[in-house]
DNA sequence: TGTATTAATATTGTATACTATTTGTATAGG
DNA sequence: CCTATACAAATAGTATACAATATTAATACA
């Protein structure tokens, strides 16, 4: 930490929780904490107690700030929810975005583009989580906003896998991502509203496939016993 | 204040800015508030950050403090946001809703209906905005419940005068709304999702119309001059 | 061996003192 | 008379010390 100002600070302790930095229902230490950061206890937990706000921690009495939690009675309620807001708030970017911010977008957007290409996991799906926070900006709409905000904590700690490229067909994937991004800004700035719910329905489609392969990964193959066949070889 | 406890001074300030005691838009000044209160600056501070999360306040750098203000432009969004948002968490709390859940829910009507009878007005707008926030939590959805408490901060506020007996047209719209609730429980305890759906509907027009009323109300007199004239009559 | 009680330790919560920033005011110069 | 600068007061932000609470370890007893 080279400045030690509280709202840097707070973004990246902000980021550590969505990169899964911090394992979600982990126990934050003031103290190391504020250590590390070079600030005392005081400020970091104005910090925390913002954070909880915001639902990225849960604060409990007389025994401090946790991670927030992703249960499994939840992730039922995320994925019925998600489009719903998702799709409401790219409608009314679309109709309400200004110029200036359709440019925000596209930086976002540039800088989103290279680092997937590049393949560095946690600022791609950081700057995912911006890209999708910026729509949001866009639809000029608080009370939506909240509900994105929380949405996108758990979906940016979910997609972490998303954004690793551990095969071809992940690559492929993320090309699509980047590639309909593109198509959402385009829809946006042309203030077509109808396009942009699509895209936005596609894009969701894309990474519910992803978290649920996350989730409900393949299963580890049957094939035990050739394998050790092959060992006992060597 | 009897109880200096943290969680009871932030109970009482969220009170006051939902009753409008302090105004949208004014500063809140830290010493004399944690005067009036009885505790530190710190814990104060701790619970402004977390109202600010909450999107009770607003935190501006070196300038503290700020009662969250309803703007004009988002007064609209307010309009066009709240029948999504209420109707899907009544959908949400019919089909989710727990039999103590239900019992919590009717206790707090019973408070509510005897405080609109009773006249008290504050009490009154806080036991209907605890009414909402129930059904919310009914509806076990994080995401929407961080917008549903976005919009009765607005709607808790915005609605200050509804439940003022000033004439009997009121007395009769605030036991309209008595019945309404009642209404909205037994569909929701019913499971009967598109009926509660409906009643929310409804519930939404009574207080729109209400509301607009606030905002655009029965222009002055024009009848000035007779008034003078009375005036230099005595 | 297992459990209950108590002491030691660690961690959280609060108050106060101090520093930094902003805002208001007064005075000097144009 | 207006503007600009500098100083003073007020207010916000931070650090540290201390108090309260929870957690752990240790011991005594069944």
């Amino acid at each position: 930490m080279p400045k030690p100002n509280k709202s840097i600070c707070a973004d990246d302790l902000r980021k550590r929780i969505l990169s899964l930095d911090i394992n979600p229902g982990s126990d934050i230490d003031e103290v190391s904490l504020s250590k590390e950061y070079g600030i005392s206890r005081t400020p970091l937990r104005e910090i925390l107690h913002r954070l909880a706000g915001d639902g990225y921690v849960r604060l409990e009495e007389n025994r401090g700030a946790k991670v927030a939690s992703i249960d499994l009675s939840v992730m039922r309620v995320f994925f019925q929810t998600a489009p719903l807001i998702y799709c409401t708030v790219a409608r009314q970017a679309a109709e309400c975005r200004s110029s200036l911010q359709v440019a925000e977008l596209k930086k976002t957007q540039a800088a989103f583009a290279a680092s997937a290409k590049a393949g560095e996991v946690g600022e791609t799906s950081i700057l995912n989580h911006r890209f999708h926070e910026q729509i949001g900006q866009m639809a000029h709409n608080p009370y939506l906003m909240a509900s994105l905000q929380r949405m996108l904590i758990d979906h940016t700690r979910l997609s972490q896998t998303f954004f690793n490229p551990q095969s071809d067909l992940d690559q492929t994937r993320i090309a699509q991502s980047v590639d309909q991004h593109d198509s959402m800004i385009s829809a946006i700035e042309a203030r077509e509203t109808s396009l942009a719910i699509d895209l936005t329905l596609q894009h969701w489609d894309l990474s519910r496939n992803e978290m649920e392969k996350y989730v409900h990964p393949d299963p580890l193959s049957l094939d035990v016993i050739s394998m050790k066949d092959r060992r006992n070889a060597i």
